[in-house]
DNA sequence: TGCCAGGCCCTCTTTAGGGCCTT
């Protein structure tokens, strides 16, 4: 069985490294391709939220602060992910700070990412944008709730994540496409691409 | 004072620069 967990953090800024916290995170655990649970919270880092991040999210200040501590979600976060690896959009974004929040919470983080963008970016060159909301339209996924909150985004990559799956059946014949191939795939130069997936392809 | 990330990809490249993508 493969499983594969899509996580998306929201924040208060770019990097962890300037001062920026989670303010809220979002699980969703694939099996076989198949979504079969989710993980989702508000997380208090005890930081300000700063206005234009609150536009963007709709996370403001009082919902954080009722929300239950980070180091607490994360502990819930890093049970409910065990040692699944993840994807995530921008998944160098991402990672920071499960690895950061992690950290903070005395925990480890050692789980492997993959990236939808680098994914996307060779499985679908042709699409006009890979951003998340771009790759949406452009597949004609549904609708997911409210973009820039966690769960929402989480569920569209999860949804965009089954889209690929479905690619690397149907054009390059790969009948179990798993997270090592996403790894080696993302990372894969454009002209070896067809060599790479010829081996994992359905003999 | 002014600026502030970083890994990846593309190309009018490789002795580099600029855009994308995430909050």
């Amino acid at each position: 069985m493969s499983r594969i967990a899509v996580i998306d953090f929201e924040t208060t800024g770019m990097t962890p490294q300037q001062g920026a916290r989670a303010t809220e995170v979002a699980i969703v655990l694939l099996e076989d391709g198949r979504v079969v649970d989710r993980f989702q919270s508000l997380m208090n880092g005890g930081v300000w939220i700063p206005p234009f991040i609150t536009q963007l999210t709709g996370i403001g200040n009082a919902m954080v602060q009722a929300a239950p501590a980070a180091g607490q979600v994360m502990q819930d976060a890093a049970r409910f992910v065990g040692d699944t690896p993840l994807v995530a959009h921008n998944a160098a974004f991402d990672r920071k700070f499960w690895e950061a929040e992690l950290a903070r919470a005395d925990l480890p983080a050692a789980q492997p990412f993959a990236c939808t963008v680098l994914l996307s970016r060779r499985l679908y060159p042709e699409a006009p944008s890979h951003r998340l909301g771009a790759l949406a339209a452009f597949h004609g996924l549904p609708p997911t709730g409210r973009a820039h909150r966690a769960l929402a985004d989480a569920e569209m990559t999860a949804a965009l994540l089954q889209r690929m799956l479905a690619t690397l059946r149907e054009r390059w014949q790969v009948a179990r496409p798993d997270h090592a191939l996403l790894c080696a795939l993302q990372r894969c130069a454009k002209p070896a691409l067809p060599a790479l997936l010829a081996r994992y392809a359905d003999a």
